[in-house]
DNA sequence: GGTTGACCTGGAGCGCACTCCAGGTGGAAG
DNA sequence: CTTCCACCTGGAGTGCGCTCCAGGTCAACC
């Protein structure tokens, strides 16, 4: 039952503190658990959850739809069919992300070229 | 010589007339030509750097620095070894991001195979 | 020639995702 | 024991990139 203060989180996930109080606040992380003097203490499982939201933030899924996803997943096991769902339509957003940056990189390799031939 | 009205390029570029008042007004786009009512009426090459605008903007370049690239443009010919340096250095975050992307796109995946095996 | 609708301007407002601040408490090192 | 630093809260503020609005002008079609 290893716990994680705010400042090793901080460097294992890279959020600042601010955001995880502030993902905290807006329930897009269920209520750490605190010490006695009120500290917040994280575990090993927040640490995983917060895995999942630099992964679905990074990729672009706005903080509503991650926090359904919260809400599925606090729910329990019968949403994991909803879960699938909509891990598969942020997949295919991906996927579209990643083929429209593939699309513009060439544009602006042409233009890059076209500088170069210019010179 | 042909001219495009306003509504003509919010069809072609997919910008609101809205952002493309505001790329004139910061100076992202030069002033653009109007007729005698003060409307504005685009040119060929207009729409040929809003397309580039778009393609720096999909791919995630602040504002800011695109306004560099259009004032590197402006300045002249003698700017182009700048306008590839910053590109290249352009080209090199999008390369970035697509593998960030692809990486992310893996753990999604994975989450979605853990998922459909627990079901 | 009337009406509709595209367009104009300057400036205020918005949504997102944080980020910062004031004012305070608690714990740990020397 | 004191000093310092991490941490706490609620709430205000920020930066980006638009987006909307009021109040007005033109123009083009019937």
């Amino acid at each position: 039952m290893t716990v994680y203060t705010p400042a090793e989180v901080v460097e294992e996930t890279g959020f600042s503190l601010d955001t995880l109080r502030y993902y905290e606040k807006i329930g897009l992380l269920a209520p750490v658990d605190r010490n006695a003097a009120g500290q917040r203490r994280f575990s090993e499982d927040d640490l995983g959850w917060l895995g999942t939201i630099r992964c679905l933030r990074d990729t672009g899924m706005p903080i509503a739809q991650m926090l359904r996803f919260a809400e599925l997943v606090r729910a329990g096991d019968h949403t994991i069919p909803d879960r699938i769902a909509l891990l598969e339509e942020h997949d295919i957003r991906v996927r579209g992300q990643i083929d429209n940056l593939i699309e513009r990189q060439r544009y602006i390799q042409h233009k890059i070229s076209y500088y170069r031939s210019v010179l």
